[in-house]
DNA sequence: TATTAACCGAGACGGTACGTCGAGTCTTACG
DNA sequence: CGTAAGACTCGACGTACCGTCTCGGTTAATA
């Protein structure tokens, strides 16, 4: 759908190359000043003040070459969550699955409500809720990636004998996270990590019957 | 903030007297047409597909007598939602936690993902991702009647005996229906009876212990 | 075809009244200005100069309140044309054919080669040799005009006896001006009194056998 | 000025050869498929069909290539007007001066109002009412050139003792040819055999006195 | 025989202007 | 006083070409 290209710079802390009118492929520098505009004028001056001329602008980019490789603002933001989600939402290994889901859950909870990739998130829910076609592809390329990262600390525990392999883990994953999302999405209400170690426990004891 | 009328429809199902010059007060009719307009376009043409311009020309009204009445399309769709919403989340008393809860729970599911005043909400809470202050207008104007409505069950309950008195009826709130709001904004997942079902069984034997 | 109106403000040296948001019509405060700022870009920027955009930030103007009324560029300077043009281009009256062609004829070569509307003049028929249908539009809203003007002298003098009745005027008119617009046009030649006076000295000595 | 190849085609009727990596000079192929596409372009898109982009694309041939012979696309334009305009325009010898400029100057009207090479011309002189600069190219490269075929029949005249060797050549031709030029490229009145041989009997007549 | 200079197609790049859409403001005539 | 009408300024949209820049590939004169 989107030519947007995903792979980083093999050494992304190292300065992408200048460019040199190149025959083969597009200007890592433009892509990486790109992203970085559309995340700097989404936390500086909010969605609406995300524009594809605001981007060029700020990135010292001409707009053909955003349009060239993106079809919209939202999927400029896009590629900026995949960038940086990833590392933010992978759940750690703590050989225990309250410790797992304690820790995993308060960090979705911190992404969504603080954190300058959350903010991108939320806008682009917010955009999904807008449009049908855009609300498919966020789910095709991200959500369906964070799912497994979300399922991640279930997994193990089965595999560990800690919960039964026939454990409907998608659907614990709605009960588990949905509350975060609600408040981060809807209510605004603050989530504390008494909130997410409540949810966590309750989940548990409800296993132990 | 807005001045956006809620009442003044004298008999709500006659028609609207024609507009003919008034001195004392607003056209009842251009109202109307005006909420009437912004929900069609919502439904036929996507959030996008909502302007003022569209929704002054489907409406037969000019421009200037929507931004007397309204700030900005936003503000029209709550008036919308505020017109329709109340009556179908309002939960019905069975006299019973279980089945008041079974039957709302799945009202709301129902709301968000099939009717058109869910849409609207949905819409609007898009918009909340995108505009922090009209995120606090949504809360204020809608959420937290809406909060009121759902807290009814449990009201009732404690009334009842049925549930101790000091109940965290909004934190409750958020574990049974975040997840209904989960899946309607993001994972867009169905949501059947069984889901709702299941969330409202778990919430009841947690109480039970 | 155009919508752009002709009329000119009744008292031209007047300010053209303040703009105040009309009903009935549009401003011509910024029609005048339009008209002024196209002319001026044409002179100091030549016709690649002669932008919508550029004329619009010259006038204090919206494009779109350009695009409202003119449909090109070209379509403005025409209208700047006409406005011009007309007095300039007027034969006077001496009584006699001789004296009105070598005046009128010589006008017409000043006109071409030195004054703004001229250069307009100019660079509308550079165009309509790019454009078929803007071809036509000059010669319906400019070029037929012209010709009646051009055709006086030949008719004072047809009513005063001085030439047959049976004169091919239109064709006599292409002899008389073509080398003008020839030079004017495609040499570059300058064109000074001597020459005029040379072509109204060969018609008429024709005309005398 | 343009570094435009006039020259270099070894048989010009002979299918240029298959270009294949050359250390010593341009495609013959690339050039000809060049001019071929922009008169293609200009018949079939009118001038502003005419586009570098479209050159490129229709001749299978890279910008660049277009870029390194040519500054702009009247300047090719004007390569393929003089590919094609000198043999069109070459006044024949017929012996006797009015049947020598009879046929040019109705063969000059042919060519302006009929032929693929006089449109070109046309857009040409088109440009150069919007350009001086180019203007000035055009009557070095071209006119300059044409105007030394147009005298031929003069020339011819005055060596065979038919006029006087004191003809003003030049403002003779401007009273013969203007007439043609103006009604092609200003009324776009046609031109028929009777109007220019009036031309010429007009012409010749006054010489006898 | 291998090198290499000159030209080629390709196509991404930073720009400018296009013509369109909608936002929000303003003024008027009417009832 | 509220309304329909509609012209206004403004900002952003997405597109088309501009002219510049490398790139890798192809060839033929030279080394």
């Amino acid at each position: 759908m989107t030519r947007a290209g995903q792979d980083k710079a093999p050494a992304p802390e190292m300065a992408a190359p200048r460019h040199r009118g190149n025959r083969w492929g597009r200007s890592e520098q433009a892509r990486q000043a790109v992203l970085e505009a559309a995340d700097d004028l989404l936390s500086e001056r909010g969605f609406a003040g995300v524009t594809i001329e605001g981007i060029a602008a700020a990135a010292g980019v001409a707009k053909q070459t955003i349009y060239r490789w993106w079809s919209s603002k939202t999927d400029i933001l896009m590629d900026a969550l995949l960038q940086d989600a990833a590392e933010e939402l992978t759940p750690g290994d703590h050989g225990d699955l309250r410790e797992d889901l304690s820790d995993h859950v308060s960090r979705v909870a911190a992404f969504l409500t603080r954190s300058d990739a959350g903010a991108v998130c939320r806008a682009l829910i917010g955009q999904a809720q807008h449009d049908p076609a855009f609300a498919m592809e966020f789910r095709a390329r991200f959500l369906t990636e964070q799912r497994e990262r979300d399922r991640l600390p279930f997994d193990r525990a089965i595999a560990r004998g800690q919960i039964p392999a026939s454990t409907d883990v998608p659907s614990d994953l709605d009960e588990l996270l949905g509350p975060v999302y609600y408040r981060a999405l809807v209510t605004g209400e603050p989530i504390d990590r008494q909130f997410t170690d409540h949810l966590v426990d309750h989940y548990l004891r409800r296993l132990a019957r």
